[in-house]
DNA sequence: CAGTGAGCGAGCTTCCGCTTGACTT
């Protein structure tokens, strides 16, 4: 017989808590949901008033009978999931799955993972909020009714196995729309001049010079040949000095949004990269809980932080503070991502274990750090011979206080200012050019989304939870809606004008536009998918319709809004447009007609096929089948032209031969290769164009392949081969490949050794 | 690994949020 059993959601938790209460508690996790909406069906009776048809998913009935064994046993059984819409709701179907009776099962909360926090919570418990449960219920369901209408819809008239959310499809959107943004955006270049002045005509190059900015931008190259001609001959003085102290404060703590972002920004990571490492490190006891939406410090933590603070850097650079947060749909179960032992700066574990520690203790430490003290110099320069003003700035740091351990990136490179030290002047001084150059600059269209901005974006925009995150962005590549892709940018020609020693010469430069890496990018399908959405469902896929159920499920936990009432007013109209749609819809490929080909005379047009985008030629008067060609990997449905259409019809063909024998060259499923001798070579990323490769080249290519695959062959027996892979030596028989045991010597491995390997795993396999 | 795109029909796909392993290669 157990006196007592917590119940809690994380078995991490269910650990440390265990160690606080004592031998008469038993801690147990119930390792989140226990329960769900049937997995198959829509596992709701709408008809009887919305009821939910709940189940326990497989993977938790072994969970669920553990926990009923322990609730038997258990005199008194407490509820301690999160204090949030969820974690109530798992309360509820605990109390209902463990045929608890409501009234003597105790629901307490933690707000914070310490001794006196717990022992205080154990003093006030109370029941099982239905309101809040409710709302839960409401919006679980409500999620089902969007996803599992909807998505049918999509399956009949766009593609088989898509899928459309209440959050999912908001993400493609943001995408989907921001790419249109940059494909619409017309740069604008103009001339930004800086010049580098020194307070001496005499000084040598680069000695107490300084760097100081136009402010004024010229709109063409004549204008600032013209500003040049006008520098030339001017005087230039000091006009004022201005010094302003200012200040600079710490970011609050981690969250899990937050956290992504910087993992992202400083050490690479991708979102799920990072929670993964986090989960470890969570489950090690080394940081809190890695999902969470709230900036809160715990006391205990705030006074262990101080001490390391004072400890380490003195008294000064210590200042407490409480973060309000300030994301919209929070619900602050836990507290922020830091540090459990904040007197331990580094950890052991992977590098990439440290280095998110290292990361997370930083951040932490910080923001319990005083404010940095700067004083900003702006230092005007005006000519004799022109309003035009030339302004320097200056930065130095009187007091660093938390930038001492930790400053925030910014998403966009370079979009901080040059900040110098500014040597010493005074109003009225003359000052003396070294050189003043005058750049072309293009205006850049808005960025692409990463990962880890399009949770920042989500998060703002309230959609999406801290645990759901890293499985959004997993879940619309998966769809094929959006790929995360490199690309290596393009050369366009600017022109730089210099001014030195009285001359002014003109060069051309290339610069590199556009050059992206790990970015998302939309698919055709998920531009597809989207526009028929924005069609059809405007309201869901609306940036504030999360924003306005969420109104209503709090009015619901507060007990003002009945659930199955608010279900009812959305399903109504909602259930109208799916009908109608499924209706009046035809299937959607989102063809466009691109024009005629110049050569065959066939009309080319694009759309979406079963296999994915292609171009189509149909003859208007022959009625010969249609030709079809794949589009290329980086070509959009919208943006193809028909010149590139054309060119795409152009593969495969022949190089010529080479040793009696024809090479092939044609694009497939994996990007672009060539044929010879009944075997593929790929052609090479971003190096080779299957359109432009030369006979030579191609030779070239299948040498290589052909050196680099008997290298790769170790022993051949003919059928059976011992190869060189990625981890090591593995047997290839009839296309089938079958692991060495540990402990041979490969190299002594004779044919019967290897028949013995193969038969022994086709035995235990089947 | 690389070709595919006629048409029919059966049977399948799908949501969001809470939590970790259990599976191969």
């Amino acid at each position: 017989m157990i006196e007592n059993l917590v119940i809690v959601e994380s078995p991490a938790k269910a650990k440390t808590i265990e160690k606080f209460l004592g031998k008469d508690f038993k801690v147990v996790s119930s390792f989140g949901h226990i329960r769900d909406l049937a997995k198959k069906n829509l596992g709701i009776d709408i008809k009887g008033g919305f009821i939910p048809d709940y189940e326990i998913p497989k993977d938790k009935i072994k969970v669920v009978n553990e926990l009923r064994k322990a609730a038997s046993e258990a005199k008194t059984v407490w509820i301690a999931s999160d204090e949030d819409r969820e974690g109530e709701a798992i309360a509820w179907h605990l109390v209902e799955v463990l045929n608890l009776d409501p009234q003597k099962t105790r629901r307490i909360v933690f707000h914070e993972i310490t001794k006196s926090a717990i022992e205080e919570a154990i003093k006030s418990p109370r029941t099982v909020d239905m309101n809040l449960v409710n709302a839960q219920q409401a919006r679980r369901i409500l999620d089902r009714l969007v996803g599992f209408e909807i998505s049918p819809v999509l399956w009949k008239k766009v593609q088989p196995a898509l899928s459309a959310g209440r959050v999912q499809s908001v993400a493609v959107r943001l995408i989907v729309e921001r790419e249109r943004e940059i494909i619409n955006f017309k740069p604008e270049s103009s001339f930004k001049v800086t010049g580098i002045f020194n307070t001496s005509s005499e000084a040598a190059a680069g000695e107490n010079s300084f760097k100081a900015e136009a402010v004024t931008k010229f709109h063409n190259e004549d204008e600032a040949v013209r500003f040049l001609e006008i520098c030339r001959e001017a005087t230039f003085t000091v006009k004022n000095v201005t010094v302003k102290p200012g200040t600079r404060s710490p970011a609050p703590p981690f969250i899990t949004s937050t956290l992504q972002q910087e993992a992202y920004r400083k050490l690479g990571f991708s979102v799920s990269q990072t929670m993964a490492i986090a989960q470890k490190l969570y489950e090690e006891g080394k940081i809190t809980y890695m999902r969470t939406d709230s900036t809160n410090l715990s006391r205990m933590a705030l006074a262990k932080i101080r001490d390391v603070i004072v400890n380490e850097y003195g008294e000064k650079y210590s200042k407490v503070r409480q973060y309000k947060t300030t994301s919209k749909g929070a619900q602050e179960a836990h507290e922020a991502i830091r540090p459990t032992y904040p007197e331990k700066a580094t950890i052991t574990g992977t590098q990439a274990e440290k280095r998110l520690y290292e990361l997370i203790w930083k951040r932490t430490i910080a923001s319990q750090m005083a404010d940095a003290q700067i004083e900003k110099t702006i230092i005007a320069i005006e000519m004799n011979n022109s309003p035009v003003i030339f302004n320097a700035y200056g930065e130095v740091i009187l007091f660093d206080g938390f930038l001492k351990v930790y400053s925030e990136s910014q998403d966009i490179e370079g979009s901080e200012d040059e900040k110098a030290i500014l040597p010493r002047v005074n109003t009225g001084m003359k000052l003396f050019y070294e050189k003043i150059t005058a750049i072309e600059k293009y205006t850049s269209p808005p960025p692409r989304y990463t990962e880890a901005s399009l949770v920042k974006k989500l998060e703002e925009l309230g959609i999406g939870r801290p645990s759901t995150y890293a499985p959004i962005i997993s879940t619309i590549q998966q769809r094929g809606y959006v790929a995360r892709e490199n690309r290596p940018g393009e050369k366009r020609k600017i022109t730089v004008l210099d001014l030195t020693g009285g001359n002014i010469t003109r060069a051309i430069k290339t610069e590199i536009f556009g050059k992206e890496k790990s970015k998302l990018f939309p698919k055709d399908i998920g531009m597809i998918v989207n526009d028929f959405l924005m069609e059809n469902f405007s309201e869901i896929v609306d940036y504030n319709f999360t924003a306005e159920v969420e109104e209503q499920f709090d009015k619901i936990a507060s007990g003002q809004l009945a659930w199955n009432k608010m279900l009812e007013n959305f399903y109504g109209p909602f259930h109208k447009t799916v009908e109608n749609t499924l209706e009046k819809r035809n299937k959607t490929t989102g063809t466009r007609i691109l024009g005629i080909h110049p050569e065959t005379g066939e009309t080319i047009s694009v759309k979406m096929g079963k296999y994915g985008p292609v171009v189509q030629a149909v003859h208007p008067e022959k009625s010969d089948k249609p030709r079809f060609a794949s589009l290329q990997r980086n070509q959009l449905i919208e943006t193809i032209t028909l010149e590139e259409a054309v060119k795409l019809f152009s593969l495969p063909r022949s190089l010529g031969t080479y040793e009696g024998d024809e090479i092939i060259v044609g694009t497939g499923r994996f990007g672009p290769f060539v044929k010879y001798k009944n075997k593929f070579y790929s052609l090479k990323r971003n190096i080779d164009d299957p359109y432009l490769i030369t006979l030579e080249r191609a030779i070239e290519i299948i040498k290589e392949k052909d050196i680099a695959d008997k290298q790769k062959i170790i022993k051949d027996f003919g059928e059976i081969k011992v190869l060189n892979g990625k981890y090591g030596a593995y047997i290839n028989y009839k296309s089938e490949n079958y692991r060495i045991p540990k402990g041979t010597s490969v190299n002594d491995l004779t044919e019967e050794e290897c028949m013995k390997i193969i038969e022994k795993k086709q035995k235990s396999g089947k």
